[in-house]
DNA sequence: CTGTTAGCGCCTTCAC
DNA sequence: GTGAAGGCGCTAACAG
């Protein structure tokens, strides 16, 4: 491995200014500038970013901890942190915190270890108490997604989870169903309890009863969807429309339901969450909760940035939801 | 930040004791390393990464670079390897290749900046020699998936693309089927290239002709399939197989299909790549090519820890297709 | 403009 | 068993 002494000898002269001209601090006369590239080029130097972050306490990256690497917009949320992260001239280092909130605060404390200017963290499944103690203890800026965290609202990127299975739901019982489905998510994340509140308070809103047998707990999957989506068959209770947790569990359910005859939308109605890539192409074409992750992101990034740049903050507003009606919602008995 | 001399002072010994009974290594007295390991409680210390690894020229892990953070397994893909590197003792860090080559590159070097101590490299892009380059120039081990290198055989995980997309379409042909369409991935990336040609040879070897019309070239998404499929349509040339480089370019080409009223499978049979978890629940059932990603990232990472402890490491066997069959292919009409 | 001198926080001989 | 001293590779005053 060689070094910057190894460079600063060939170049003859000294580590200051090869430092000097890698990191373009202070002048330095254009022949010696020129002397030090050609040695740079001709060793094939690399700087230690170890040693440089080490010595300037940051190392101009900052960390991305996610709940589950495996999640379903995962791979979009992460390619939308590269590109801003990126842009900024930083470098973006990821870490996965195995769906379990102790293993989510181990990775955030790695990222930590590692001197990352700053923290990203998107979780499912921690405390809002222990959201907190890592904004105390954190020596580095923190934001989380996914999570609203009333006392720190400037550094929290959130969605209105209750309030858009609120209006999807909604919008079938406008299209004159009654009886309407729910294949929640793990009941132990707080984004399938408040979709599933979502689903509740539309019900109690319009003065329908809320039936344990037409709802069923889902992993957000597609064979979890399948499977909850029997289990609604088989409970016997009769729905004219089902609203899923997530996109993925849709599919699942939709075969489900063709397999025990049921046709779609003439039948039930079928209302998903996320807007993943596949949603307007499957048949019927999905009518879901568009869910802003890239813009949600985005505005972390940023939100990171500037706190990092100590300029001022405000609290964030939280990000709401839009429905995409397409074909999969039919209008309902009762309309 | 509190360092490992606050920690030393308040213990009252030196910081060599304290190195000592963080890393277990020499021996320290029970009363003091008691004694040193209250103070690190009470002062909340952390080892600083970057110290630790500067002074010990390794990092403690192993980096990997994607071509892309949004690719279609990518998700599962990247568990698999965190589990395994973990189970290691080591850390992932996971980087963005951005789909070019120059990136890939400039991705691998990043970490070899970071002093990982090894990489994997999951390539689309990179040419032969721009792989052999790394391999000569890179100061520690790396291991590439997707790409076959034969004079590193030895750090090369691959799939034998043509030979399972050769299969699939066999099995069409076999079926009945000899007006066989094709969806390929991007065709600047190897992987599409061998899968296309894959579906040529199987053509070639039952005498059948290759015709242009019958061939669209995708971008291995939901809507890219889509649009290749009507493309298809639009060309005029009647088929009754379609053949897609991967299985999100199904979903698209099925609302294409359905949209120009034909049906699957009766009026078309289907044929995909990589068995997502949404295959066996598309209606059809999708027929498909099983490719092991996690086993093949599991072979990766652990033949990089073998060539990072200096065990013996022989030639890598190629990985090979598995067709999983289903409802989406009927007979055709040479059955 | 450029060189010298101290660290950054930790590990690691080498003595005691 | 424990401490002192030097070094990992680089940056950052401070002098000239």
């Amino acid at each position: 491995m060689i070094t910057m002494l190894d460079v600063s000898r060939r170049a003859g002269v000294s580590k200051a200014t090869v430092s000097r001209v890698l990191n373009g601090t202070g002048q330095v006369k254009q022949s010696t500038r020129d002397a030090v590239f050609r040695a740079m080029e001709e060793l094939g130097y690399r700087p230690n970013f170890l040693a440089q972050s080490l010595a300037t306490r940051s190392s101009n990256s900052i960390g991305l901890v996610l709940s589950n690497f495996d999640g379903p917009y995962f791979g979009k949320l992460l390619r939308q942190a590269a590109k801003d992260v990126e842009a900024s001239g930083k470098h973006l280092i990821v870490t996965d915190g195995h769906d379990t909130p102790e293993d989510e605060i181990e990775a955030v404390r790695l990222l930590a270890d590692r001197r990352c200017d700053a923290i990203v963290l998107y979780t499912r499944h921690m405390s809002e108490a222990q959201i907190m103690r890592l904004f105390e203890t954190l020596p580095m800026p923190l934001v989380v997604i996914n999570r609203d965290v009333p006392q720190a609202r400037d550094r929290c990127v959130f969605f209105e989870q209750q309030q858009a299975a609120f209006e999807a739901v909604s919008y079938l019982i406008g299209q004159g169903h009654r009886e309407i489905a729910c294949i929640t998510g793990p009941l132990g994340t707080p984004t399938a309890q408040q979709r599933l509140a979502g689903y509740r308070a539309a019900l109690a809103g319009h003065g329908i009863d809320y039936h344990e047998a037409r709802v069923a707990e889902g992993d957000n999957k597609v064979p979890g969807g399948y499977e909850a989506c029997r289990q609604l068959l088989a409970n016997g209770a009769p729905f004219s429309a089902l609203f899923c947790s997530n996109d993925d569990m849709v599919i699942g359910a939709m075969r489900a339901l063709s397999e025990a005859g049921r046709t779609m939308p003439e039948q039930v109605s079928l209302f998903g969450f996320d807007d993943q890539p596949a949603a307007a192409f499957l048949q019927p074409a999905l009518s879901t909760v568009y869910l802003p992750i890239d813009a949600m992101m985005e505005t972390a990034i940023r939100q990171t940035l500037r706190l990092l740049n100590r300029q001022p903050v405000a609290a964030l507003a939280p990000f709401t939801g839009q429905l995409r009606l397409r074909g999969s919602v039919a209008r309902g008995p009762f309309a």
